[in-house]
DNA sequence: ATAACCATTTAACATTTGTTAAATAATGAA
DNA sequence: TTCATTATTTAACAAATGTTAAATGGTTAT
């Protein structure tokens, strides 16, 4: 029932892992879908993040304030994993919230049901650390350009790998993103096309 | 036998799982102790990462080729793993190298002998998995720190916190890390100390 | 349709960081 | 020690990004 449903989930875990029917029917049975209409917010700033989100359509952000302002540390692409992950693994109070951008169907898995399911299944547990492993080496990848490269050229970057994201974020997200001014993204933007 | 060379990779990994004595068993039986002179080399470019590194002493660096420069990505504090994980994880050639800055202790774990631990164990593989989403998460800090800080609150946060670190670790590789030239670390710094 | 709001651009000027080139300081090898 | 090498600093100028303020464009609610 459903099952396309999870064609994108599944699609995504089966780069890491071979599941057997009974591993994957004790995650159909704990998951859950939600929607959220655009600015909608999945985690709360101050909330324990007890649960993990798999964007099946739209696009999370993760942000948090400083100074006042909300600062984007990230966009989740489509089909891949958000949480706010230090909340998540210490159980303390989230400093980081996480928002719908656009409209999105969300699959959700709580935390209590996943450690279940790594308890129960070893091969659940390894599909937690190959992903995050996947997060991680992305991250240093991000790292490198903050190092490496001009802002143009991660704008470029981004608008090569994520064409479709840059058409349904609005800009001041994507320059949080890239550790610009919307300003300096615009003026950038300008000097790209002439 | 030697218990206290293993007393830093016991603290640490304390902090995440707690051990029955047959599972430290297994690891201390696999696990090998190296030393490295200052620049030598633990991981080179091309070679498939096929092992990981605690470092028991010293301070080792991962950087990789950049139009013929080298770019220092980071720089690992003492007593934390280290190897270059795009290629330990995808077994292919690592464009990333890791190197010795300081005259370093290692203590090395083969890849296949990590997949045996997790394998035969599933405390180990919670363990690689709790490590990774903790170094995951100092990546994020890492990449925060980039959106919304100057670089010599950057450089002021590394003084704070690796104090050491500075003292050891040639300042050229300090400016990588923080993503700025030497030149300016050095401008930098001198406007800290008036 | 209109008004209110939000998104994006533009521009002038300020600040930060990069670039180039050199000088000085520190370190290690012969 | 002395020489050679590496590390760090300095400075002048260039380029990139930030800041402030405003104009323009687009979207949404009533």
């Amino acid at each position: 029932m459903h099952k396309d449903k999870f064609k994108h989930v599944f699609h995504f875990i089966n780069q890491f892992v071979d599941f057997e029917q009974k591993e994957l029917d004790a995650m159909l049975h704990v998951v859950e879908f939600i929607q959220l209409k655009r600015n909608e917010i999945f985690i709360h700033e101050g909330e324990i993040a007890d649960k993990i989100a798999f964007t099946n359509r739209g696009y999370l952000r993760v942000y948090y304030h400083h100074n006042g302002e909300e600062i984007t540390r990230d966009i989740t692409p489509l089909h891949s994993f958000a949480t706010a992950l230090p909340s998540f693994v210490s159980e303390k109070p989230s400093f980081e919230i996480i928002s719908a951008i656009t409209d999105c169907e969300l699959i959700i898995i709580k935390k209590t049901d996943l450690e279940n399911l790594y308890q129960s299944f070893p091969k659940w547990e390894r599909l937690g650390r190959r992903i995050i492993e996947e997060m991680f080496v992305e991250s240093q990848r991000r790292i490198y350009s903050f190092i490496t490269e001009t802002a143009e050229t991660r704008y470029n970057r981004l608008l090569r790998q994520y064409p479709d994201m840059i058409r349904q974020v609005p800009l001041k997200y994507i320059a949080d993103f890239l550790g610009i001014k919307l300003q300096s993204l615009s003026r950038l933007r300008k000097n790209i096309k002439s």
